[in-house]
DNA sequence: GACTCACTGGTC
DNA sequence: ACCAGTGAGTCC
């Protein structure tokens, strides 16, 4: 008999850390899967490789093993590779290595046995390619893709691809897929796009130019796919059938045995990083697994990331060399121009004004050529907060610290952080007023409001201008944006109002008017890469408008800005569509400040029935910690507990403590230590509900 | 995390 | 007497 190291999905506070032992009559290959007996039930494990025997581990238990009760042999073993990339994303994130491994895996494998198993993979199998299409024809390359395009042949990356909107940055993709692919009959290309949304029109677009693999060489892999969807994707790719994978984040875990080529699509994207369970960043496992797995890795972007932008710097004699190569593509395929920058100085604009009278006559300008406009407000609802005048009272959400949104739509008072509905009152609910009033704007009442602006206008067929809403709302739907999104290209729209949303990867081929309403806030945020985002959205959604060649020919495409600091400089470089030197002047603020990429950051969240609770439990760890810093000589520093930003959620008190590094090494060693301190003083605070450390957090 | 077991308290 | 609910402890 044989003694089996096994990975389970247990968490790293349930003091079953480490893989546990079973017994076998064989050795068994780590990567194996199995099914073992844990307690009363069965659970999927993963066989890990033997701690070396003289490492500092606990002894083996002197008791008997159980044995492991399946083999999963239908399904090869899982490569040292994508053991390693397990490992060190576990270790990397402070979680455990079983419980990352595991979530890796299709959820389906979990609940199947062997037999189950095999009948799948024999239905699996018998997939055949239905013919084999021709594949699409490739468009003339531009000067700068193809430049691109050689540098991606001649060197091993990793690249920052900084291509504006519009500038071809996907047909890069392709042919650089196509090549990678022809050159290795068994090589795989991973591609990551930042939203299920997103990757319907990757997948067509892929499939059209890759007809000629066959539909099995394919697949999709996201959240929104059913469980058996998602397990034969996944063993489509663990097998190698599969030659091209697309997806969001989760795809970047996907077993790909000959992993040659990774894009990262809109590198610059917070949707890459995880927000629950492991927190892990996509783009940054992408290039830590480039690097393991001898993979070429592209990070686009309009908009890079600052972080990445700033390691594909310019090499400074003298400095360590910049881990990244920068390739540029400045200019719009075809003869579309950039859209130019209008901005509305709202000083000079009545109080309360929603949309200015200059950007209304644009507006309608275009209408009347029959064109679209495209107008940008990030709330949903029709009014943040419902407000009595008589008594001051307002719709605070009875279990969050925010205010329940107006949704006039079915007459709602909804919390948008738990999710709490309820009908809207008659009455003030504190002193029985009539007479309720509401503050603001969210994309219900913009959609109401503009029919008014525009009610005199029709279309050439004399009917009334279509005003179509897509946001999170309108969406819920499965199918509804495709559907909606489908009305827009067809020209069945006038005006699309939106939130962020709209703004991200859609071609919107006949907008030639984008306007953002009230972008001010993330001018002065608390949130240091709020002006990074902001820039990057406006950009993004510049990009919606003017793909269209054509229709832009007449007048330029715009983008309109309502501000009240229309000369702050994130709008004079955005004007010049200047990313390079937004980013320089951030950068100088980021490193002046001592932010990141200049430092490193982690916080610990803690939740509790009580803001103190969950405080005290922060800083009896901070204390606990500093012990160990003076014992590491760490130069690692941990900052007072504080509230969230969104201090109640659901009746949870959320607080959280920051811990910063100058060294990204200093602060991985510390959090590593640290870890126990935390899981011991979980035990001596009963009171706080849940904790979690989040590396390289994105929110602060 | 998922599960069991022991214990509580409420109800018919 | 019989359950739902809940907290503590275990899982190779």
């Amino acid at each position: 008999m044989e003694e089996v190291s096994v990975l389970l999905p247990t968490p790293a506070y349930s003091r079953l850390t480490g893989p546990l032992s079973y017994s076998h009559p064989s050795a068994l290959p780590p990567g194996s899967l199995v099914r073992v007996p844990l307690g009363a039930r069965d659970s999927l494990g993963l066989v890990w490789p033997r701690a070396a025997p003289d490492a500092a581990s606990p002894p083996p238990p002197e008791r008997v093993l159980k044995p492991i009760a399946q083999v999963l042999d239908g399904i090869p073993p899982l490569s040292a590779h994508w053991l390693q990339l397990v490992d060190f994303a576990a270790h990397y994130y402070q979680r455990s290595v079983g419980e990352f491994a595991l979530a890796c895996l299709p959820p389906q494998l979990r609940e199947v046995s062997a037999e189950q198993l095999a009948r799948k993979i024999k239905k699996h199998n018998k997939i055949k390619d239905l013919g084999i299409a021709p594949p699409q024809t490739p468009p003339a390359l531009t000067a700068e893709q193809a430049t691109a395009l050689a540098r991606l042949a001649t060197d091993p990356g990793p690249f920052v691809l900084h291509g504006n909107t519009g500038s071809g940055k996907t047909e890069v993709y392709l042919r650089r897929a196509a090549l990678v692919l022809a050159q290795d009959p068994q090589a795989q290309v991973l591609m990551l796009v930042p939203e299920i949304n997103l990757t319907p029109q990757l997948e067509e677009r892929v499939r059209l130019r890759f007809a000629d693999l066959g539909d099995a060489a394919i697949v999709s892999m996201h959240s929104g796919m059913t469980p058996a969807q998602r397990l034969n994707s996944w063993l489509s790719a663990h097998t190698g059938q599969a030659r091209l994978v697309l997806g969001t984040r989760m795809a970047v875990l996907a077993s790909m045995p000959h992993l040659r080529l990774i894009v990262v699509d809109e590198e610059h994207d917070p949707s890459y990083k995880q927000q629950e369970g492991a927190r892990y960043s996509a783009r940054d496992l992408a290039v830590y697994r480039g690097q393991l797995e001898k993979a070429q890795v592209i990070l686009g972007s309009a908009t890079p990331s600052l972080e990445s932008w700033h390691h594909s710097r310019d090499a400074v004699p003298g400095e360590a060399a910049p881990r990244y190569q920068r390739l540029a593509m400045p200019s719009r395929v075809g003869s579309g121009a950039l859209p130019l920058l209008r901005r509305v100085d709202m000083n000079n604009q009545p109080r309360k004004t929603l949309i200015s009278a200059p950007l209304l006559a644009a507006m309608r300008e275009r209408l009347a050529r029959q064109e679209q406009v495209l107008v940008l407000l990030n709330r949903r609802g029709y009014a943040p907060v419902l407000h009595c005048a008589s008594c001051g009272w307002k719709s605070e959400c009875p279990h969050c610290s925010a205010y329940r949104v107006f949704h006039k739509a079915d007459r709602t008072l909804r919390c948008h952080h738990c999710s709490l509905t309820q009908p809207v009152p008659r009455a003030c609910p504190g002193c029985g007023n009539q007479d309720i009033g509401s503050f603001g704007h969210g994309t219900e009442r913009l959609e109401e409001h503009l029919a008014e602006l525009l009610v005199d206008m029709k279309r050439p067929d004399g009917t009334a201008l279509r005003i179509a809403r897509i946001d999170a709302d309108s969406t819920r739907l499965k199918g509804e944006l495709v559907r909606q999104l489908a009305e827009v290209h067809d020209g069945d729209v006038d005006v699309l109002v939106g939130t962020q949303m709209v703004a991200k990867g859609h071609d919107f081929r006949r907008v030639t008017l984008v306007a953002a309403l009230n972008p001010d806030g993330a001018l002065f945020s608390a949130d240091f890469r709020a002006p990074e985002r902001l820039f990057s959205l406006l950009m993004q959604a510049a990009g919606r408008a003017g793909r269209d060649a054509e229709l832009s020919a007449g007048s330029p495409c715009e983008m309109w800005v309502q501000t009240f600091h229309p000369a702050h400089p994130l709008f004079e470089t955005l004007k010049q569509h200047d990313f390079a030197a937004f980013a320089e002047q951030q950068l100088r603020e980021r490193s002046q400040a001592g932010l990141p990429p200049f430092t490193f950051q982690a916080l610990v969240r803690a939740e509790a029935r009580s803001q103190e609770a969950a405080q005290d439990f922060l800083n009896a760890a901070r204390e606990a910690g500093d012990t160990w810093l003076g014992e590491l000589e760490l130069a690692v520093t941990l900052y007072p507990a504080v509230p969230m930003s969104m201090q109640r959620v659901a009746n949870v008190e959320r607080a959280q403590m920051l811990i910063e590094s100058g060294s990204r090494r200093a602060l991985q060693h510390f959090l590593a230590a640290w870890q126990a301190d935390l899981q011991h003083l979980r035990a001596s605070h009963k009171a706080v509900l849940r904790w979690a450390i989040d590396v390289d957090p994105l929110a602060i």
